[in-house]
RNA sequence: GGACCGGUAGUUCAGCUGGUUAGAAUGCCGGCCUGUCACGCCGGAGGUCGCGGGUUCGAGUCCCGUCCGGUCCGCCA
């Protein structure tokens, strides 16, 4: 199948007049005919010129280096007798007749050929050549596609596209800000917005209820394979809507990407609540395609010898949690089980222990493991009848802080769905509800799980009495793994906003300081809303099937926040420092010891 | 802030327990061939082995530091 070779060209365009537009990618001569494989923005299409019968022959003969090209031409079929819709390059040709040079151009730094691996900080110097490459063209099209499908679905529901500022406050909680200094306003500085958030309440009680944004979001954090500094959310608020219809709204919309560009019906996405998911998934954010889970065996852990089971099972914030590969005994040597000790390591788990069930009927022979020797047989029974054992299987037991051990085993289940290919489907979406109000901190304070905007499940009164019990009406919807997006229903009144800060310990004067544009606003009768917001950027690399986010953004930042292509961030000069009312500071390093005189 | 992987020709990489002139493929330049398509054949140019220091008779190779790229943990309401 070489049909990438012939750029939009198929079988039905044979006797076609076409022009193209293009840079050379290969020249050859042979028998006294010049081909040029033109990389126009579709792909590669070889052009054909013969001094016979052709014209401009002799312009053809003066591509020797690389150029930028105009070339019309017929389309046509090398043997018209083997004709077929999947041809290629050489069975569909250009015969050119029309050449213009349209520029010279240089030999490129790397190949553009997708057979053709590049470093990525070679990719990111020449970002402009990279992006001439065909897959990249292809991500970028499709990119295109969805906003522009997002965009139709959202006007045909009503919304409007409403921008809000780039220079805007600090905001209080969340991730670092990048600070823009103003000029006109001494020693104060503008932040970019984290996210649209406070803007798009606003809205609400402007009354657009119906407000979307293809929004640029800043956020000052190390970077990831999924994360850039800057980043593109799809940004969603609505007035008079509960969750179910927020909900709907914005499946719909997910479920009509996947359908108009993939061909896939992603189906009606099931609802797990937070709960259900840390503890079968150790995560909020479930992979569904992967049929493993995690069975809690802590309540039969609290009285066996062992420290590192029974210290977490009798501890409130312990977990002691199974989890069974079916055949692992086969599948997984004792190198590999090793490697994930390693890995559940990362996440903080001081071991990861396992049995092998060779005879689940022989309790004293048949269960190979380290840790078997300290569980007494009703143990050993009970944990095998709990996660429904079978010959062959392999058991893998966290046993620490909830916290770590959901982490760490829910990772494990991850990566070994990943290296056993275990997935039972392509797509797998859910949302996921009821979430928490608050995390506890490590100091006993609250901390917003979402924001602190995001309205209780409960009553004030109720959230008062017990904050730490209180669920949001906030949601997330997960794919593969993979947050989409998140969003939630908001406080639209005071005094329910009252218990939260408290709750938080946000002071009178903090709450003023920080978001008294957003109280006063609330005091003008705000209507009941809420919203969410999408990662566009990881819908595309979900899709696509992109590993680094980098692949689906034009010009993207390495791993320390900088642009090897431009060199930024880059210095400023003195007089644009002194016009800010700025002076540098070398940075403190650690005292070093003098080395005396 | 931390862990790990990488940095050798324009590009992608090899280079073993340290040993003489650092290789391959591809690209580039010159020539030949001529319906080729990752064309083929012959020849040629091309290197501060990221940078700095150390160990050694001798360092691409070992050690320390540092910079750059990447993956992850922390962080990302």
């Amino acid at each position: 199948m070489r049909s990438d070779y012939c750029g939009t060209l198929t079988a039905k365009d044979i006797e076609r007049e076409v022009t193209l537009c293009g840079w050379v990618d290969r020249r050859r001569d042979h028998g006294g005919v010049i081909f040029i494989d033109l990389r126009d923005r579709e792909g590669i299409v070889q052009v054909v010129f013969d001094p016979d019968t052709g014209e401009h022959f002799d312009l053809a003969d003066r591509v020797r280096g690389e150029y930028v090209l105009q070339v019309t031409g017929k389309v046509r079929a090398r043997d018209a007798a083997t004709v077929n819709p999947n041809m290629g390059t050489g069975e569909i040709e250009v015969y050119g007749t029309q050449l213009n040079i349209l520029n010279e151009a240089e030999t490129t730094p790397f190949p553009l050929d997708s057979h053709h691996s590049v470093g990525e900080d070679v990719r990111l110097k020449f970002r402009y050549l990279d992006l001439r490459r065909q897959e990249m063209q292809k991500g970028f099209k499709f990119r295109s596609k969805v906003t522009n499908l997002v965009r139709n679905y959202l006007d045909d529901e009503g919304f409007l596209d409403i921008e809000t500022p780039i220079l805007t406050r600090a905001t209080p909680e969340g991730a670092r800000d990048y600070l823009v200094p103003s000029r006109t306003h001494e020693n104060k500085f503008f932040a970019l917005p984290q996210s649209p958030q406070l803007f798009k309440q606003l809205l609400m009680v402007s009354g657009f209820d119906r407000y979307y944004q293809i929004a640029k979001c800043f956020r000052d954090e190390d970077l990831r394979a999924d994360r850039q500094p800057e980043f593109t959310q799809i940004d969603i608020e609505t007035s008079f809507m509960d969750e179910d219809g927020i909900m709907a709204i914005s499946e719909g919309m997910i479920r009509k990407i996947f359908q108009e560009l993939k061909g896939v019906d992603l189906g009606e996405f099931p609802r797990m609540t937070f709960a259900e998911a840390m503890a079968k998934y150790g995560s909020d954010k479930p992979d569904l395609r992967i049929p493993l889970e995690l069975v809690d065996v802590k309540d039969l852990m609290g009285g066996v010898d062992f420290k590192v089971f029974s210290g977490p099972a009798k501890d409130p914030k312990g977990r002691v949690t199974a989890l069974k590969v079916p055949g692992g005994n086969d599948k997984l040597t004792r190198k590999q089980i090793d490697d994930y000790t390693k890995f559940v390591g990362i996440y903080g788990a001081k071991g990861l222990a396992y049995i092998k069930v060779n005879d689940k009927n022989d309790l004293d022979e048949g269960l190979q493991s380290p840790i078997v020797k300290f569980l007494p047989n009703d143990v050993r029974k009970a944990i095998l009848d709990r996660v429904e054992a079978d010959n062959g299987d392999l058991i893998f037991f966290g046993a620490d802080k909830a916290t770590v051990v959901s982490e760490a085993l829910g990772a494990l289940r991850c990566k070994l769905g990943e290296d056993l290919d275990l997935y039972t489907c392509e797509w797998s979406p859910l949302w996921v509800v009821d979430f928490p109000m608050f995390e506890e901190l490590d100091d006993g304070s609250l901390h917003s799980l979402h924001h602190p905007f995001t309205a209780p499940s409960c009553s004030p009164e109720e959230l008062k009495a017990n904050p730490g019990e209180a669920l949001s009406r906030a949601y997330d919807m997960v794919l593969n793994g993979t947050e989409l997006g998140g969003g939630s229903i908001r406080i639209h009144n005071q005094s329910m906003q009252q218990s939260v800060f408290e709750a938080l310990g946000i002071s009178e004067e903090e709450q003023r300081e920080k978001f008294g544009f957003l109280l006063d606003a609330l005091k003008y009768g705000a209507p009941p809303h809420g919203g969410l917001a999408f990662g566009l950027d990881r819908l595309i690399m979900l899709m696509i099937g992109a590993s680094s986010i980098r692949d689906v953004i034009a010009f993207p930042k390495t791993q320390s926040a900088a642009c090897v292509m431009t060199d930024a961030p880059g210095g400023v000069d003195d007089q644009q420092l002194k016009e800010l009312n700025i002076r540098l500071r070398k940075k403190e390093k650690p005292a070093v010891e003098s080395k005396g005189e």
